[in-house]
RNA sequence: GCCCUUGUAGUUCAACAGGAUAGAAUGGAGGAUUCCUAAUCCUUUGAUCUGGGUUCGAUUCCCGGCAAGGGUACCA
C-alpha cells in the first residue's frame, strides 16, 4: 500500500514538473491524526524551489488525482508536513490477499537470484556454549531467515580454529583432569580450563583406555577427544534453537591449501606490506583500516589472526556471494576494519560484506551482574538456560532488542516472570484464533469464502486491518537493516490490535455474513501471526 | 592516553534516513467478564545524562564534559 501511495505521489510530482534527485520519502504517521502515511517533501523542497512549504504542498495536494478507492484525503499541516488517509477499501484489500498467499504471505522477492552468506557464532570448540553466543547465534540464523523470506539463497556458516594455543590448553587441561581421574595429584592451572564437562571428556578416556596415556600429555587424544565432544554439544545446543549451520569452515584448511602464502604473497606484489623488526607489517591505515598491523611474526615463525582472517575472506568472495554477513560481538570490532582493508588491498570490492557488531549480553541474577568466563567456569551455558525457559523465549529474548544494545538478561526474571512474557502475549493471539475456529467447526459453521469486505468498519477493526498492512514494510525493513527486534516489535503490535479487536467484537455471532467477513478477518490474522512467528523461529500453538 | 558501542519513565527497551503531541512492556494506583481462552481489555502515573552548536525543526547530526561495556598485543 505504502508503494501505491508512493507512485501516485510520484505521478502528481512529475505532472507539476518537480523532479528531486532524492528517493521519495514516505513514512507510516505516528499519530492517527496525521493519517496513515505522511510525506515530508514540500520542506525538502523549500529549500529547492525557494517558496515556502506550505504553499508547495498546496499545489502538490490540488494535483493529486483522486483515487477514490485508495485514497480517503490528504491534508496539509503546517509546517510543511501531507497527510494520506486510506480509504477502508484500502485497509480491507490487505484480507484477500492475505487469505490468497497463505504462508507465503509478506515474502518479497528483493533478492531473488541473489547468494547470501551468513558467518556467525564461531566459536571455537574449547567449552559450551554461553549465554552470550547464545545472542549471536539467533541473531544470525534470525537475519539467515529474514534474507530468506526476502528471496535470498542463504548459506550459514561456522568458521573455527582447531589449531590455536587455545585448543592445546584444552588439550592439557583434559590430561590433567585424566591424571586426576588415574588418582595422581595433579593440579589444574590457573589459566586453564576449570569446567566439569573437562572431567566428563577424561571419565571417557579412562573408560576406553585406561592409563595408557598417563605420561603422554602430548598425544592428540586429549585435544581431540575434547574437541569432538565439545563440538557434538555446541551442535546438539544450537540444534535446540532449531539452529543447524550449512557449513563448518576449518581456519587450518587455509594453511593446508597454501591459501595464506598465497595472500601472502599477493599483498606484497601489491606492496601492501612492508618489513619491520623482521617481522612483515600491513599498511592497513592506506587501505582505510585503523593502524598499521603484523601479519607475520617474527619470534616464532607464523601468521598473526588476521592474515587468516583475510584469506578466509578471500575465499568468501572467490564462493560469489552478492551478500556476506559477518556477526561478530563486540570484543571483535577492532579486527574488522583490517580485514576489509586487507579485501581492499587484494582488489576487492568490499561494499558487499555487512560487518555486523552486536553488543554483549550483561547477565543479572536479581539485579547483581554474573561474570562469564569459559575458563574458570562462571558462566551459565546456553544449553542451561534453554533448559529453563525453553527454546521459544530464548528465540525471542535474544532478538527482542536491537543488536547495539547491551542487553540485560536477568535470570531470575527470565524464569518467575515466564508468565507475563511478550512471547506468550503473542503465542496467545494465534492459540485464541486457533479457539475460535475450533469453535466455529463444533458450531457447524463453515468458512465459505465468500464475504462482504465492506462489513469491516468498526475502529477497532479498521486498526487491524491497517496494522496487518504493515507486515510487508516490516520484512522489507529487517532486510535493509538487519536488525530483527522490528519484527519483534510489529508482533507485538499485531497481537495488541488483535487482542482489542476481540475483546470489542464477537467472530462468531447470529449474522452469518458478519461471521463470514470476520472469519477472513482473524483467518488472515492467524496467517500474518503465524509466518512472522515462523520467521523469527517461535512456534505458533494452537492451543495455551 | 587513543578507538568503537551505548546513555530515553522506578526498571527493561522502541522511535525505521533530522520531522509533527518521544512509543511499548513491566512496576505503582484504579476499573472491566451472563457471550468465541482473563496468559485479555480499559483508565491513570512517569523519561530524552550534561553544556554548547548546526536549522523551519534535534533522542537522532557536530564539538566539549560525565558515566557504562568492549577494544587498543608479533593472543583468537
Amino acid at each position: 500500500m505504502i508503494d501505491t501511495i508512493k507512485e501516485i505521489l510520484k505521478e502528481t510530482l512529475s505532472n507539476i514538473n518537480i523532479f528531486i534527485d532524492k528517493p521519495i520519502k514516505i513514512d507510516r504517521s505516528r499519530h492517527p491524526e496525521h493519517g496513515h502515511f505522511s510525506t515530508n517533501i514540500p520542506l525538502l523542497l523549500t529549500k529547492v524551489l525557494k517558496r515556502p512549504p506550505m504553499a508547495i504542498a498546496q499545489d502538490i495536494v490540488r494535483s493529486i488525482s483522486p483515487h477514490p478507492d485508495i485514497i480517503l484525503k490528504v491534508e496539509i499541516k503546517p509546517p510543511g508536513f501531507i497527510n494520506f488517509f486510506l480509504s477502508p477499501k484500502a485497509l480491507q484489500s490487505v484480507v484477500k490477499e492475505v487469505l490468497k498467499t497463505g504462508s507465503e504471505y509478506g515474502r518479497s522477492d528483493q533478492g531473488k537470484g541473489l547468494n547470501a552468506q551468513v558467518e556467525f557464532v564461531s566459536a571455537n570448540p574449547t567449552g559450551p556454549l554461553t549465554v552470550g553466543h547464545g545472542r549471536q547465534a539467533v541473531l544470525g540464523d534470525t537475519i539467515a531467515r529474514i534474507l530468506e523470506w526476502n528471496g535470498y539463497s542463504v548459506e550459514r556458516e561456522y568458521y573455527y580454529n582447531d589449531a590455536g594455543r587455545q585448543m592445546r590448553i584444552l588439550g592439557y587441561s583434559t590430561y590433567i583432569r585424566y591424571r586426576q581421574l588415574l588418582g595422581y595429584d595433579d593440579k589444574i592451572p590457573d589459566d586453564h580450563y576449570q569446567g566439569d564437562y573437562i572431567v566428563d571428556i577424561a571419565k571417557k578416556i579412562v573408560e576406553k583406555y585406561g592409563d595408557r596415556f598417563k605420561a603422554d600429555h602430548d598425544n592428540n587424544i586429549f585435544k581431540n577427544s575434547a574437541e569432538q565432544t565439545v563440538f557434538e554439544d555446541i551442535s546438539k545446543t544450537l540444534k535446540r534453537l532449531d539452529i543447524v549451520f550449512d557449513q563448518f569452515y576449518n581456519e587450518k584448511s587455509l594453511y593446508d591449501d597454501g591459501k595464506i602464502d598465497h595472500v601472502l604473497i599477493k599483498l606484497k606484489e601489491k606492496n601492501a606490506t612492508y618489513e619491520k623488526d623482521g617481522a612483515i607489517w600491513f599498511r592497513s591505515g592506506k587501505y582505510g583500516g585503523t593502524e598499521d598491523r603484523v601479519l607475520w611474526k617474527s619470534v616464532v615463525n607464523e601468521a598473526t589472526y588476521r592474515l587468516p582472517d583475510i584469506a578466509y575472506h578471500v575465499t568468501k568472495f572467490k564462493r560469489g556471494y552478492d551478500l556476506i554477513v559477518d556477526l561478530f560481538g563486540a570484543d571483535h570490532h577492532a579486527t574488522y576494519p583490517d580485514v576489509l582493508a586487507g579485501l581492499r588491498a587484494l582488489g576487492y570490492d568490499t561494499s558487499s560484506v555487512k560487518v555486523l557488531i552486536h553488543q554483549f549480553v550483561t547477565l543479572t541474577k536479581s539485579g547483581e551482574k554474573v561474570k562469564m568466563s569459559t575458563r574458570k567456569a562462571t558462566y551459565v551455558t546456553l544449553s542451561e538456560l534453554i533448559d529453563e525457559v525453553g527454546k521459544d523465549i530464548v528465540r525471542y529474548f535474544f532478538i527482542m532488542r536491537g543488536m547495539k544494545s547491551h542487553l540485560n538478561f536477568d535470570l531470575e526474571l527470565a524464569k518467575t516472570e515466564s508468565e507475563e512474557n511478550p512471547v506468550f502475549y503473542l503465542q496467545y493471539a494465534h492459540a485464541r484464533i486457533s479457539s475460535i475456529l475450533r469453535n466455529a467447526d463444533t458450531k457447524g459453521i463453515k468458512f465459505t469464502g465468500v464475504y462482504d469486505i465492506s462489513l469491516l468498519k468498526e475502529p477497532e477493526t479498521l486498526t487491524l486491518l491497517d496494522v496487518l498492512g504493515e507486515f510487508k514494510e516490516i520484512v522489507l525493513l529487517c532486510k535493509e537493516t538487519l536488525e530483527p527486534h522490528h519484527l519483534t516489535n510489529y508482533l507485538q503490535k499485531l497481537a495488541t490490535a488483535f487482542h482489542k479487536f476481540y475483546t470489542e467484537h464477537r467472530v462468531l455471532t447470529d449474522d452469518e455474513e458478519l461471521t463470514q467477513v470476520r472469519l477472513a478477518l482473524v483467518k488472515a490474522v492467524k496467517i500474518v501471526l503465524a509466518n512472522g512467528l515462523h520467521l523469527i523461529g517461535v512456534s505458533a500453538p494452537d492451543r495455551m
